[in-house]
DNA sequence: GGAACCTTGACACGATCGTGGTAAGGTTTG
DNA sequence: CAAACCTTACCACGATCGTGTCAAGGTTCC
């Protein structure tokens, strides 16, 4: 049926109890509860503990690579941070309200000025 | 002029040497290197580790999680792979059809750059 | 009512992260 | 040349991650 508890769940998925209790305590797959409190593994939450196994061992990320993943899907501000400091390079911020956004375009033209400038240590001159 | 050898940078940013050969290499910040192999912090270099900083601190992530980020900008299977399982979140009991998420993987590749970017997803109401 | 589940906690342990330190060796420069 | 830098590489150490296990207590079901 598609109505197992933590153990069968465990038991159809690979995953033991304790790593069942722990993705769910770290916000991926978060099932049912019972009345009484009991786990309850539907077919979705079975399919997608089958899918993040292979998740997992297919690249090479952990737990708490997705749950990071998770938060930057939920937290907009944190997306925009992190998405805003690893743009750096092109000029053209879609128009996700940051704040921070504009120091970039300074940096970029920084960068380039300092790359063009050869004060980088001389190197011996043939003598 | 600004270009700084590592113990200069270090100063100037807050962080310690160490942590600036950590940063690099993870692959977050990769200065310049002379002639001779040193490294050399520009401008640019100085301003993304100090926002670097500020991004750390600022929302309650380390440097592995930007360091997966950056990951998933620069490895498509992987933002692909890791986009496409938090796409099926079961957020209520409803009939979530495992079998939507199989044809999801078949054109992820073309709805992967669209997932970069910070766009949350309408929630079906499944009958 | 008792066996067999489930729950939340806590202790434990190897592995990795975030740091610092130090050693052995090139470079720059006074 | 020698002091003062820089480089890589290694050891160390507390904190967290990924996991197992055990304890004390509720639930389910025969």
């Amino acid at each position: 049926m598609d109505a197992l508890t933590i153990n069968e769940a465990a038991e159809t998925t690979g995953w033991s109890p304790r790593m069942l209790r722990y993705i769910e305590s770290i916000g991926l797959i978060e099932p049912l509860r019972s009345t009484s409190g009991y786990r309850i593994y539907g077919p979705a939450e079975l399919q997608r503990l089958r899918t993040l196994r292979e998740l997992l061992s297919g690249h090479e990320i952990g737990l708490g690579d997705v749950a990071f993943a998770l938060r930057m899907r939920s937290e907009a501000a944190l997306s925009g941070a992190v998405g805003g400091w690893l743009e750096a390079q092109p000029a053209r911020p879609a128009g996700v309200a940051a704040g921070d956004w504009l120091r970039w375009e300074q940096d970029k033209h920084q960068k380039l000025l300092a790359a063009a400038l050869p004060k980088i240590p001389q190197e011996k001159t043939a003598a």
